[in-house]
DNA sequence: TATTTAAGTCAACACTTGTACACTGAAATT
DNA sequence: AATTTCAGTGTACAAGTGTTGACTTAAATA
């Protein structure tokens, strides 16, 4: 890559960056922050936007392409975790626990991409909209692939495992932004109690989800479609 | 009522109406629109906004109210479906999917409301976000209630039915969004199969949770706690 | 009937926004 | 060494923003 390529990326990355933090700082959304802001954050002159994107909207579908490859690492620790949880009949409540905790710290890592995901899958930008949808589907594709291998799974269909998938990635949206957003409510009570408690219900939601998918098909007349 | 107060609550609700219209219009959120944009669209002028609300946030804050208010009604149905699919052992996969179907028919009615609720949940207002935050915990408890008195949930504990809700309504709000965005994407396939598609998949995933419910007690040594 | 109250109006303000256009200057190419 | 390319600059403009303060005017009150 030659020079003058280096430097333009760069600045692009830097836009990019921008655009993530004004978007993750209290209280705004991608839908609100300006292509001026973004520039100033980015220590560019707004005019120089147009070097890297034709507007906003664009700048939003590439910041999604950037997010979901730098979260497919975090990907991996979720399918390990629910995996270990799931692997074995004699899974116990602790290994569910562990994998529970090990998804909320994958999410401590990069809460900023989590909350992006979150916020803007159904936000103002249609075209964010449509790259995040994108991005579910092969995450949950992804997942149903990963989950077949599983010795707990094989006996299901690759159909009922992208159902059962489809469910996690909604919940583990939802379990995201709500371990996000722990710090900020209920400032009386310490931050550690909240974070335990919360574990803990997330946790007992995936037990309940591993009953429903060990029960799967123990009673088949009752799945079937008319 | 006087005709002062009568023609001053027109007016505010004039404004609300025209909130929940504009950021529900064609890529845009509540984040996203102009009190001027705001007062135009109800038929006032700018300056009258303020006889109504200090500003844009604490209209947010009561369009929540007056949304969650209206929605009473749609959490009524939401319950009745989920209490006729679960409500005897003998329950069959036909009543699972007529209560799913119930459920997005009563989403039909309102679609702007619900797509409100879900967007703004995780959208830039904060005192938006906390007041919708208090309704999801409200909408659990009720629901978590309502499981209680039924049969099927009678020998559950009050914490885990509220566990059992705290899943349904996430996946309720992911759902909703789903359905109301059914149209926008894909616009080779035709809605109506999608619609019967993504029905199936809502009634599996319900079918699923149903398992888990069935069995939570079953092996009560893997839902202790260390 | 005279007075008060307050929802809605009007004009003006300082500010931010997206974008067009002509430009500079260093890197790349010839 | 001369020329071209192009990321970044500077200026400018029309349009939209939230909020101010002084005003009208019809309903409510006295």
């Amino acid at each position: 890559m030659s020079l003058r390529d280096e430097r333009k990326q760069q600045s692009r990355q830097a836009l990019l960056d921008a655009a993530l933090t004004l978007s993750s700082e209290g209280g705004r959304s991608f839908g609100t922050i300006s292509l001026r802001e973004v520039a100033r954050e980015a220590g560019l002159v707004p005019t120089a936007f147009y070097r890297h994107f034709q507007d906003m909207e664009e700048l939003g579908a590439d910041l999604v392409d950037y997010i979901s490859g730098t979260l497919h690492r975090l990907r991996m620790s979720l399918r390990e975790g629910f995996a270990l949880s799931t692997a074995n009949s004699s899974s116990t409540a602790s290994t569910t626990r562990e994998s529970v905790e090990r998804f909320f710290m994958a999410i401590d890592l990069q809460p900023n991409y989590w909350a992006f995901l979150v916020r803007e899958r159904w936000g103002a930008s249609v075209v964010v909209r449509r790259a995040i949808d994108k991005e579910v589907r092969f995450f949950t594709v992804d997942m149903a692939e990963d989950l077949q291998k599983l010795p707990a799974f094989k006996s299901l269909e690759l159909q009922d495992l992208s159902i059962i998938s489809e469910i996690l990635v909604n919940l583990s949206f939802a379990w995201a932004m709500s371990w996000i957003t722990l710090p900020l409510f209920d400032e009386d009570t310490p931050l550690a109690d909240k974070k335990e408690q919360f574990i803990q219900r997330a946790t007992r939601q995936a037990q309940l989800l591993n009953r429903g998918v060990s029960n799967w098909q123990s009673k088949p007349e009752m799945i079937s479609e008319a």
